[in-house]
DNA sequence: ACGCCACCTATTTTT
DNA sequence: TAGGTGGCGT
């Protein structure tokens, strides 16, 4: 595949000789320029792939990203380091880990593994809450750069953070923040590698920079050398993690950090109708800029907004559903092509409700990924053990599943042995301490000697996985765990398929485990054929044909939480990122009335609504579907017509 | 180890 | 209102 680039994305593509800004409207077609770009580096610029970094923010990016360029590059591809800030971290830590102090086949915890750690920190009488609370500022003051010796906060909060960090030293474990702050901070300190690093690439491209938080900046801009390349593309209308760190600022920054800084912009958009994008630049004119843009489209004028007020939210869910079902009828549309988008994840049960009684096949997106569920990260914790003998977070999910009688008792006696001498929970358990039972002794004897024999025979980390499933009876302790039988025979199910997945990936045992550590490989299934749900956080970067805002109400979007202080400006930019997902049909529907905490709430229309010029709206009133009972009515003819669907 | 009840809280979430 | 958490009893 070819692409045209407009004259904004070849400037883009072309600028190589000093620092660049490409500031990409949404659906300005910003991936093909990256990619392009890509290309254009190697091919014109006769720069080697290996010297070329192109960081994005979610795997799935990653992932598209690299298949694109190996579409025009092919085999090269494969050496251009495509990879999220989290990965790139990874890999320089994997270099650097003894630098720091840490030792080949560390661990990576997942905030479940880090709330583990900071309960042994912070002993029994902390909630399941403060925990959270813990870990959640933890998490903030690195994504802020900071660290134990320079956070302001409580000094025995600090004490904990100073705990949290050595302990996970001790482990030989980084969590995922330390992925980007422990490189961050190396390379901050460490002048020789810095300069090695900075060697290491020629030219460095960032996708989504208005989200990067402090710490991916300070990383970002210690790569950049005096000879290195940048190319960062951004949308400052799409900021919309300000809650979790990041700073679209970091936009304005790039000019004070690099004076010779370009700047392009890519405003003319394929994805939109004339009519919502001109919803969208009235809207988003309403916020303070520093950037200007104004998306502009080719693809005509299309049909005007739908405004569409309703009782409740199942009075909503209903009216939505007729709507769909009405253009299946009348337009030929797929399930696919639909999306309905909300603030929160909550007001998905009404929309799940109501598609499930209309028969229409839906995906609410965000639930749990594969690598969340137990029995996956059981064995990914098996796999981690026997990389990293500290890791003690795995060795404690490990002891006991299956079952092998090894009480809490003993467990603690053996932390207990661990804390003394200052070793891992694995290494204490080789010299028990006499005060275990000589039964429970045995027991832990049997599973350490078990877990020495498999370290030590040659296998693959496929093969390995598959003696641990063996040799333990996995699949059958899974299922006979399970509440019925269904999610039993699932869940075996999902065992035999992570072994046959881990089987089929290259590289050693670390690599792997690191591999796995950073995340699900989502099986995004393009030819699934369902309405799609989601918030309007998870559909950044999305586009459908028709889309539906349901709850734009004052509270809910705008968020009641989100009122003050230039929160508000990013609820905006919230809604903006929902209308600019339609390409052909936008919906915008609120209730009069919504259920909250017991009481009934009516704070009305958001004031986003008010921001969309009058001639681009068409209001859907009492004349049209408004009660829940002329809607239900209405949907009861649409089935009639249609026949069951 | 499990089930029941009282209590509390109530956005957005990737890696 | 509802769902999740934590304490308590069997």
């Amino acid at each position: 595949m070819k692409f045209q680039l407009n004259p904004q994305q070849q400037a883009a593509v072309d600028c190589c000789d000093r620092p660049l800004l490409v500031l990409a409207g949404a659906g300005s077609g910003k991936t093909g320029v990256i990619t392009q770009k890509v290309v254009h580096l190697v091919r014109q610029q006769a720069l080697l792939p290996e010297k070329i970094a192109a960081i994005t923010f979610t795997r799935k990016a990653a992932r598209e990203m690299r298949q694109r360029v190996a579409r025009q590059l092919g085999e090269q591809a494969a050496q251009v380091w495509i990879s999220t800030f989290h990965a790139l971290g990874l890999r320089i830590l994997r270099e650097e880990a003894e630098r720091l102090g840490y030792r080949p086949g560390f661990s990576i915890f997942d905030p479940q593994d880090s709330l583990t750690l900071l309960r042994e920190i912070l002993h029994d009488s902390a909630t399941r809450e403060d925990l959270e609370r813990v870990r959640w500022q933890i998490s903030a003051w690195k994504n802020d750069g900071l660290g134990p010796d320079d956070a302001p906060g409580e000094p025995n909060t600090l004490e904990v953070f100073r705990g949290y960090q050595e302990r996970l030293k001790h482990y030989n474990a980084f969590d995922f923040d330390d992925l980007v702050a422990q490189p961050g901070a190396l390379l901050t300190s460490d002048a020789e590698c810095r300069e090695r690093w900075q060697w290491q690439f020629r030219h460095v491209l960032v996708d989504e920079c208005q989200d990067t938080n402090s710490c991916q900046y300070r990383l970002l801009r210690l790569l950049i050398g005096a000879r290195t390349g940048l190319t960062a593309v951004g949308d400052d209308d799409q900021s919309i993690y300000g809650w979790r760190g990041a700073r679209p600022d970091n936009l304005e920054q790039l000019q004070r950090d690099f004076p010779d800084l370009s700047i392009v912009k890519l405003e003319q958009n394929y994805r939109s109708s004339g009519t919502i994008l001109k919803a969208a630049n009235a809207l988003i004119a309403q916020n303070p800029h520093t950037f200007s843009k104004a998306l502009w489209s080719e693809l005509g004028e299309g049909d005007p907004v739908a405004l569409r007020p309703c009782q409740d939210p199942a009075d909503e869910a209903d009216q939505v559903v007729a709507a769909i079902l009405e253009r299946k009828f009348t337009r030929k549309a797929q399930p696919g092509d639909f999306a309905i988008l909300y603030r929160s994840n909550h007001q998905a049960r009404a929309l799940e409700q109501a598609l499930r009684g209309h028969r229409l096949p839906y995906r609410v997106s965000g639930g749990p990924s594969w690598f969340e569920r137990g029995e996956i990260k059981d064995l990914i914790c098996y796999l981690r053990l026997l990389a990293n003998e500290r890791d003690d977070a795995a060795f404690l999910r490990v002891i006991n599943r299956p079952r092998r009688e090894i009480g809490a008792g003993t467990v603690d006696k053996i932390a207990e042995a661990a804390a003394r001498r200052d070793v891992a929970l694995l290494a204490a358990s080789r010299h028990l301490p006499a005060t275990v039972a000589a039964r429970s002794a045995a027991r832990v004897r049997d599973v350490v000697q078990w877990l020495d024999d498999l370290k030590a025979a040659a296998l693959t980390p496929g093969q390995m996985l598959q003696r641990v499933v063996d040799d333990t009876g996995f699949r059958d302790f899974i299922a006979r765990e399970a509440a019925d039988e269904a999610t039993g025979r699932s869940r075996a199910r999902s065992v035999d398929e992570f072994v046959k997945w881990v089987s089929g990936m290259d590289g050693g045992l670390t690599e792997v485990i690191q591999q796995l550590s950073l995340g699900d490989e989502d099986s995004e299934d393009a030819s699934d054929d369902r309405v799609r749900l989601m918030t309007l956080h998870a559909a950044k970067g999305l586009e459908f044909p028709y889309v539906f805002m349901v709850g734009v109400e004052e509270g809910v979007l705008p968020h009641r939480n989100s009122l003050d202080d230039g929160q508000l400006e990013e609820e905006r930019r919230l809604m903006y990122v929902g209308i600019t997902r339609a390409q052909q049909s936008l919906t915008i529907s609120w209730c009069q009335a919504r259920r909250r905490f017991g009481e009934v709430s009516d704070e009305g229309v958001s004031r986003f609504v008010a921001e969309i010029p009058d001639e681009l709206v068409h209001r859907h009133g009492a004349q049209d579907v408004s009660s829940p009972q002329t809607a239900k009515a209405h949907l009861a003819g649409l089935r009639d017509m249609l026949g069951d669907l």
